[in-house]
RNA sequence: GGAGAGGUGGCAGAGUGGUCGAAUGCACCGGUCUUGAAAACCGGCGUACCGAGAGGUACCGGGGGUUCGAAUCCCUCCCUCUCCGCCA
């Protein structure tokens, strides 16, 4: 949710970031806002206003019983009956449009960073970075899922038996592989300060709305409806919960935890796009790294966390760019978005492998995370993640770029953690 | 799955209809004392919203009810803990 007092305080820039996705409902919604703002404060004040009277008349009762002036408290009560009946209604009122306002908040997307381009969709997102050889493959060289065949590394069509398509099931160095994968990431994170947790997978509806996945995106996510609770689509799930109602102290932030979990996703109605191999998946790993710090140093960190990827990508040697993605391709709770894509020389497309966000205030209104400042006041933190990374394409991309007529190379810096060298 | 206990401020823990936004202890912040620290003593110390301010309102797990008045009584839902059973 975005800020009442920020639309408030500064409507024509919020106004101004959300035209970046390209939406024009979105300024009618911020008047709309603004409008039902004014409406419930003026409602509330004059509800308080007489709970205050009533307050002070049942004061005075308690104070005439007391003495046992039972006729002025007789009096006293009638009045205050009076008064009740005309606050009910307007308490009714108030919860009206305390509604309304949260409704339509909830509408509103995150408002971009001035930075993101205006653009309706994919098409217009910036490439502001690009890094690594594209790999001249061999003759003969083939997609990542003939390789996974070959080498006996992942087995899809048994992933299909025991539970259903985009479950593979990882064999022999395939496993290791993951394994691998898996411990260096992780050890990435740690030397870069993130605390590393081992979170729940399983997630109970308040964390959902912590996160925003609830109520939208619920079909996303695997329900387990006989103990209503919910499989993680990502650790960001139960990592930023850790803070949801929490008040950190200034000098705790910036907060930065890693965590590895298997994800699971329903992928519900994105049939038929790329979703060939290890491309789209039900169920896959996913190291992810989450901070939370003081808004006036988000962007650094933000920073700090871009540059977290592309080292882990370098040593990969694995070619990728970077797109700062337009206001249309944002994800609705983000102010701003940076896509990892590598390339995947066999299939000759780019594979998209990370997503590093900065959330400002948007998460954390909902999960209500706060630190106290300098002035003693609480104050939202900015939330930010990333992931760091998925593996399933950094698996599709480096079987196809490391793929050598003998075998498939592993990177040097993956091999402490291999135990191998090549897969043959 | 069966039985029981309980949810109060950062934590512990009182409070069973008005004097309770809530005792007390710990923690924390400021001060006195001290070369410094500790101890001791003094003072402060929940969150959110409304209001220029004075101040007001709400919140004792959630929701509803009784009452002039509810942390306290009633209903309902949720959660946690303990014991037994089962299991890694």
């Amino acid at each position: 949710m975005l800020e009442l007092n920020y639309l408030r305080e500064k409507r024509d820039e919020a106004v101004e970031r959300l035209k970046r996705r390209v939406n024009d409902t979105y300024e009618a919604l911020v008047d709309e806002v603004l409008a039902v703002d004014v409406k419930k404060r003026k409602i509330q004040h004059e509800v308080e206003g007489l709970l205050a009277e009533m307050n002070a008349h049942s004061k005075e009762i308690g104070a005439l019983m007391k003495k046992g002036m039972k006729d002025a408290a007789e009096e006293a009560k009638a009045k205050v009956a009076e008064i009740k009946s005309r606050s009910q209604e307007l308490k009714q009122d108030l919860a009206k449009a305390e509604e309304e306002l949260k409704q339509l908040l909830y509408q509103i997307p995150n408002a971009p960073n001035l930075d993101v381009k205006e653009g309706k969709s994919e098409t217009d997102n910036e490439e502001v970075e690009r890094s690594g050889e594209i790999p001249q493959l061999h003759d003969g060289a083939q997609p990542h899922w003939d390789l996974a065949a070959k080498y006996n590394l992942i087995d899809f069509e048994l992933g299909v038996k025991i539970t259903g398509a985009g479950f593979p099931l990882y064999l022999g160095k395939g496993a290791q592989l993951q394994r691998a994968l898996i411990n260096f990431f992780l050890d990435e994170a740690i030397a870069a300060g993130y605390a590393e947790v081992i979170p729940p997978l399983v997630v109970n509806e308040a964390s959902g709305y912590g996160t925003g996945q609830l109520p939208d995106k619920e079909g996303q996510m695997y329900h387990i409806t006989e103990d209503d609770l919910y499989l993680i689509p990502t650790a960001e799930v139960p990592i930023t919960n850790m803070f949801r109602d929490v008040i950190l102290s200034q000098d705790q932030l910036p907060v930065k935890v890693t965590g590895f979990t298997p994800c699971f996703r329903r992928e519900a109605g994105s049939y038929g796009k790329d979703v060939r191999g290890l491309n789209r998946l039900h169920q896959f790993d996913k190291v992810e790294i989450v901070q939370i710090v003081h808004p006036n140093e988000s962007y650094t960190r933000l920073g700090d966390m871009v540059n977290h990827v592309k080292g882990i990508l370098e040593k990969l040697e694995l070619p990728y760019r970077i797109l700062r993605l337009c206001g249309g391709d944002l994800g609705f709770a983000a102010a701003i978005t940076y896509d990892f894509e590598v390339y995947s020389a066999a299939q000759n497309k780019w594979l998209e492998v990370s997503s590093v966000s900065n959330f400002e205030t948007y998460q954390s209104t909902r999960l209500m995370c706060r630190y106290r400042g300098d002035d003693k006041k609480t104050h939202l933190a900015h939330t930010l993640n990333g992931s760091a990374l998925a593996l399933p394409r950094i698996v599709a991309a480096l079987l196809e770029n490391h793929q050598e007529p003998e075998g498939i190379r592993i990177p040097k810096a993956l091999q402490r953690f291999t135990g191998f060298e090549m897969i043959n």
